[in-house]
DNA sequence: AACGAAATCAACCGCCCAGCG
DNA sequence: TCGCTGGGCGGTTGATTTCGT
């Protein structure tokens, strides 16, 4: 990619986003179908790169993203997938949608790792030796093992395939996890699946922090309190202090733009998939191994079953962490 | 209360790849 | 075919927060 010009790039603004960045990228997200991340900063108004627009709207402020406080059956499946997968987490996240591969990542590195290492110690009875083995993509993987990740890219990157382009016949399977409902659920019991971080939900968090630090509340830094179960909108927010239509637009997200986000990590995922597919391109027992028995959907069943299943098919030597 | 160490995580960096002219 | 560009990915950094003494 070229380097912008030197002037540019000093004038590029760096570090933190405040909350008045974040309003104005997500108000611009809304009104305008995403065409291309560069005229992004222009057209919003930001001294920003256009990768960290991207990269702030994709990690934390696009609809659907749950933030923190990972359950049992999250760490289960980063565990077992990044068993399989290695530290491919762009491919682990589309097994958790509502996460981020950052947010993944990050846990992985200062939550799980530590886990593991300590399980390894002691099931050894070793000294901590600092090293990282216990990731897939550093360790010397068995043969069957491999051939088991492998199998599960391709099953992996079928099934995303397959749910990319399903999309456009039943736009609203799978829909559950970007809720284009503007209005958060009137109940706890209303909520299906445990707490799931709307984008109405991200901005109030974002509102909530620099309401309590503003102004140039930079030092309180990134909000990072857990979303409410289910979000009631800041009775204390005071129209004065900012552009009451942008706060209104910011919490309206409509359906259309819920949709397009929803098809946009659809293509995505699709991308993911192809990229997962040309991964192991040059293998010819990659061939091999998709080929066996033509039992793709059997070996996908198997996999999820054994993934989604709560420990009953867990990985060996993983039990008993929880 | 004060200080340093450790933990956390948002954001950046650099590389890679696909698409396009 | 080649060079350029936009976008995606994984690794790393560094500011901030939390914990222990």
């Amino acid at each position: 990619m070229g380097r912008p010009p030197r002037g540019e790039q000093s004038r590029m603004k760096k570090g933190p986003w405040t909350p008045e960045e974040d309003i104005a990228l997500v108000s611009y997200m809304q009104q305008h179908s995403l065409s291309n991340w560069r005229s992004v900063p222009a057209n919003a108004g930001l001294l920003r790169c256009s990768k960290s627009c991207r990269l702030r709207w994709t990690n934390y402020l696009r609809p659907g993203i749950k933030r923190g406080n990972f359950t049992v059956h999250e760490e289960k499946m980063i565990i077992h997938l990044q068993a399989l997968l290695g530290n491919r987490w762009a491919a682990i996240a589309s097994y958790l949608p509502q996460r981020t591969d950052n947010d993944i990542k990050n846990y992985w590195n200062t939550h799980l790792k530590k886990k593991m290492r300590k399980l390894r110690n002691s099931r050894d009875g070793q000294a901590d030796d600092g090293d990282d083995s216990t990731d897939a993509s550093q360790s010397t993987v068995p043969r069957g093992q491999w051939e088991r990740r492998l199998q599960t890219d391709v099953q992996t990157a079928k099934q995303a395939l397959h749910d990319a382009l399903s999309v456009h016949s039943n736009p609203i399977k799978g829909l559950n996890l970007f809720d284009s409902n503007p209005l958060p659920p009137a109940s706890p019991q209303a909520s299906t699946s445990e707490g799931y971080a709307s984008s109405i939900a991200n901005i109030s968090r974002l509102l909530q922090g620099w309401m309590k630090g503003h102004p140039n509340s930079a030092k309180n830094g990134p909000i990072t309190t857990p979303c409410p179960k289910n979000f009631v909108m800041n009775s204390s927010y005071s129209s004065e202090d900012h552009d009451s239509n942008m706060f209104r637009r910011s919490f309206s997200f409509s359906s259309d733009a819920s949709l397009s986000t929803e098809l946009q990590n659809r293509n995505n995922l699709a991308h993911t998939c192809q990229t997962s597919l040309s991964f192991r391109a040059g293998s010819s027992s990659a061939q091999t191994s998709y080929m066996h028995g033509k039992e793709e959907v059997p070996a996908i069943r198997l996999f999820e079953k054994w993934l989604l299943d709560d420990g009953s098919m867990a990985t060996p030597g993983l039990d008993g962490i929880w």
